[in-house]
This record gives structure tokens, sequence and C-alpha cells, in this order.
DNA sequence: CAAAAATCGAACAAAACCGAACAAAAGTGC
DNA sequence: GCACTTTTGTTCGGTTTTGTTCGATTTTTG
């Protein structure tokens, strides 16, 4: 019976009911209300709910996430990537976020930053940070695609060329033995390269399922990136390369019991 | 200034209905009149809520007035002008939805509509109108205004500046006697004109609480507006002045019993 | 217009709740 | 099994919240 159990089941309650007591949730696990009063803390100090005397609320502005929140539920190894990349990037700059599970679940974790210029072309990225009250949101323009929510094609790349970012976090569709990046979508090619272009720092976020894809188009090498983050360890000679174009690697390694 | 678990549920009843008692509050919760009287008071402060004798109501200053809490306003109203303002939009055009609950409501109309290619700086109507498999949606860049999901600044002038529409529907915070359009935000009305001005036809939908506010910023006349939709009978000064503009005025009008 | 009723806010005591500190218990790695 | 870290339980002083009372103010009623 450990901390690291009974977060989640908390939080849970929450998001059913609105709101948990001390009281309760001590009975119902069993412990005693410092327990309790200790995990809310953390709770609270991660952002996941506002303490009240007696107990905890959701944030306020936080009534529709039940859904946005699932989608992240066991995807244990994007939500630590993710944690692993966000604890990487400064507050006070200006950020670009494109299209993407992973780069979403970067912007699930950015939500206590501060001071950030972030510009996406990714609705669901803009939806998650609203609730960063200390961020500012631009959106740039272009195609919705309905699938993911993505902003693409000529309006959305011309828009990204109007800007120059500190730092820019994206994804891609796969990842070959070579160091390519590689993506389906040809519009998408395209914006993802002016974004490359205009940061003056990239950070690649892909978890290994993009190794045993392939894709048709290429985006760029990752010798044009500056971090790359993954959830498992990459193949010698990947990691060579990775070392000569002077790319750092980051794993998130997962745990054991999970 | 204190947190307590009672604060959102208060907020929420008062969306719901308008208005709180105290003693209804205090009744619901269990809990001495003087403690709701507390809660009301921090509420106050906090300009969540306009204390009254005897309860609470919402804040009427309209700027004070929540997104969430507008957009059911007056919502019966809302969906008979949309309706009828829809049933007048043809299939096959181009088409700009712009930032407003009136607006939302037309897209939610638009969503049986076939061939439309939408273009909106406003998140929502394009959140809405993803559920239309048949229309291309386009969504303008700018700034995001957390309260409403509006795209704003010159990033959205400037992206509107690239199309041309068969039609426009836009609405107004408020509407004076004289037939001018007004509204609160300077960014958002020169993106207004943008809109009026790249648009070949143009609708309004306004319902009658916008013609008892008023705002400090001219967007533009009716006179440059084609249609109108709204609610409740116009004045017969400004209906006679919309006939000299050539403006047609439609108002879906409330059946009986409401 | 004035009296009656309801509501309000201030003050104070009681109750509930909080966090800190330290000890006990449960895991962890060797 | 043994040192070590992490988690939990217990106690206690301090803080926050709540209930109660009471005089002042506002609204309603006659």
């Amino acid at each position: 019976m450990s901390q690291t159990f009974r977060h989640p089941e908390i939080l849970e309650i929450a998001r059913t009911d609105g709101k948990v007591t001390v009281e309760g949730l001590a009975d119902h696990f069993g412990v005693t209300l410092q327990t309790i009063r200790r995990d809310l803390k953390d709770l609270a100090d991660a952002g996941k709910l506002e303490r009240v005397h007696g107990g905890a609320v959701l944030p306020s502005g936080t009534t529709n996430i039940g859904y946005e929140e699932r989608r992240w539920l066991n995807q244990e190894a994007k939500t630590r990537m993710a944690g692993v990349c966000a604890a990487r990037i400064p507050n006070n700059i200006s950020l670009f976020l494109n299209i993407g599970t992973s780069t979403e679940a970067v912007a699930q974790e950015l939500i206590q930053h501060k001071g950030l210029m972030l510009v996406t072309n990714n609705m669901n990225v803009a939806n998650i940070l609203v609730q960063n009250q200390d961020c500012q949101i631009i959106v740039t323009g272009g195609h919705l695609r309905r699938t993911d929510g993505g902003l693409i094609g000529t309006i959305a790349e011309n828009s990204i060329l109007q800007f120059k970012f500190d730092l820019a976090v994206i994804s891609c569709s796969a990842l070959d033995q070579d160091g390519d990046m590689l993506d389906f979508d040809v519009q998408e090619v395209s914006v993802s390269r002016a974004i490359i272009r205009q940061s003056r720092k990239v950070f690649l976020v892909a978890d290994h399922t993009k190794f045993s894809r392939s894709a048709p188009a290429k985006i760029a090498s990752l010798a044009d990136v500056d971090v790359l983050f993954t959830d498992r360890k990459l193949s010698p000679q990947l990691l060579a390369a990775c070392r000569g174009w002077n790319t750092e690697v980051v794993v998130a390694e997962s745990r054991e019991g999970i």
C-alpha cells in the first residue's frame, strides 16, 4: 500500500465526484488523515488538484479534462518521456510544439511552466495549455486535419516563417536506422522543415514504436536535432551515429514492476 | 481569501439558476446562514458573483460574464436564430464564421451542410464542425484568447486578408440604436472589419440582449450587413433605417409559452 | 410614511483542520 | 540478517473555519 498506489485513485475519485475529503479518503484507504494530507499536498504541488480546507477539488477551469486525461492513461512511456523532456524546457522562452500525441504529452507536462510564449499548429496542444494561465498561446493558421487536430498546408508553413523560436519540440511518424525522421504526409513534412529552420534548438520526442515503422517522406536527419527523447535504448550503431552528430540522446527508462 | 468545497458548487448553481439565495445554499450544504454569507462575500470579492439582498447573482457588468456562463445565456433564442440563419446558408460555398456564442450556435446547425469551405478564427467553431465530414476547415492563425477560444491580433487579421468569402456570418458584443455594431476588444474589431471587407455577403447574428448593451469600439454599421438575424422585433426607427440601408431583418420569434 | 420582518456584518468562542517533528513500520540492496 | 531509505502513524501547538449572538441596516408591509 504505497503512495503511488493511492495517487491515481485519488484523482479518479476527484474526477468522478468533483471533490475529495481528507476524512473520506483516509477511511477509503484505511490510512491516517496525515497520510492523506501528504498525498493531497503532493497532488496539489503537481497541479493535479487544488487544496481546500478539509480536502481538495479539481483545479478551477478543469471540467472537461476527463476525456483528455484518459487519453494518456496507460501510456506511461509517453508520459515518462514527456516528463523528462519538459524538465529540460526552461521557463520564459518562445517554444513551438507541433503535431503528434507525444508533443501533446509534453504539453500536458508544461502546465506548471511560467512565462512561455507558445506557438503551435496542433489544436489539441492549444486546448491543453489553455489551463496554463501564465502562457501566451499563438495558433498558426492552416487546414485542419480531422484525424489529429493538426493544422497543415502552405498557410501553416507561411505563418511559421514569421516566427523565430528558442526551442521547438517536434515528433515524427517514423525514424529509420540511418537516423532519418520520416512522415506519412508530405504537407506535414514541409511544415516540420519550416519549424526546424526557424528554431535555435530542436527536441525530438519519439517512442520506440517509431523505430519499427517506416514512412515515405523524409523530414530531416537526427543530425538536425539537438536532443532526442525516447523510451528505450537505441541500437549501438544509431547511438554511435548520434554521438557523431553531436545529438544528445535521453532515454526515459521504464521502472521495473511496470 | 479562503477556499472551500462549496465555492465551485455555488458557482455551478449560480450558472444554472442565474441566482443563489443564502437560505437555499445554507439548506443545501447543511451549514449556517452566516457561513454562506462569508462564502458569498469571498466570491463577490473575487468578482465571481455579485451580492444582492438575500443572495447573489451572476455579475451583469457584461465584461465580467464568463464565457461559459454567456454560452448558456438566452440559449433557446440563440438556437432559434441559428436555425433560421443556417437555413439561409447554401451548400458548396466558402464561408467565414467569427468569434461569438451566436456564431457557434450557427456552426452547430451547419453540421449537415455539404461542400462547405469553412474559415474561422474561433477554435470552438472548428471543434464543432469537425463532426461535419463534408466540410473543409481552415483555421486562421492568431493569439488565442482563453476566455472564448478566439484567435485575434494582426496575425489573425493578415491571414484573413488572404481569402475571399462568399459569405461571412459574424456577431458582435453590442448594437446601438444608430445601427452601429460595437465590440469590447479593439483587436477583435480590426479582425471583424477585415472579415467584412473580404466577404461578398455578410450575415449578422445578434440576439436582443445586444441591443441593451454598449461597448466602446465600433466595428461597422448595419448598412454594411446584408441580413440581420435576431430574436425580437426591432424598434420602429431602427427597422426603418435598415429598410433605407437595404438591410434585410429576419426575426426568429419565440413561440408562445416561452 | 412608519412599523415589522428579514437580512446583514462584526465579534468571539468552539470545533475542525493543518503542518511539523519524531518514532515506528515497511521495503531495499547487499 | 543488517544497514539504509522510504513511507506511515502519532502527538501537539497553531491556524482556519464555523456557529452563535447581537445590534445595525435594508426591504417589505400595512
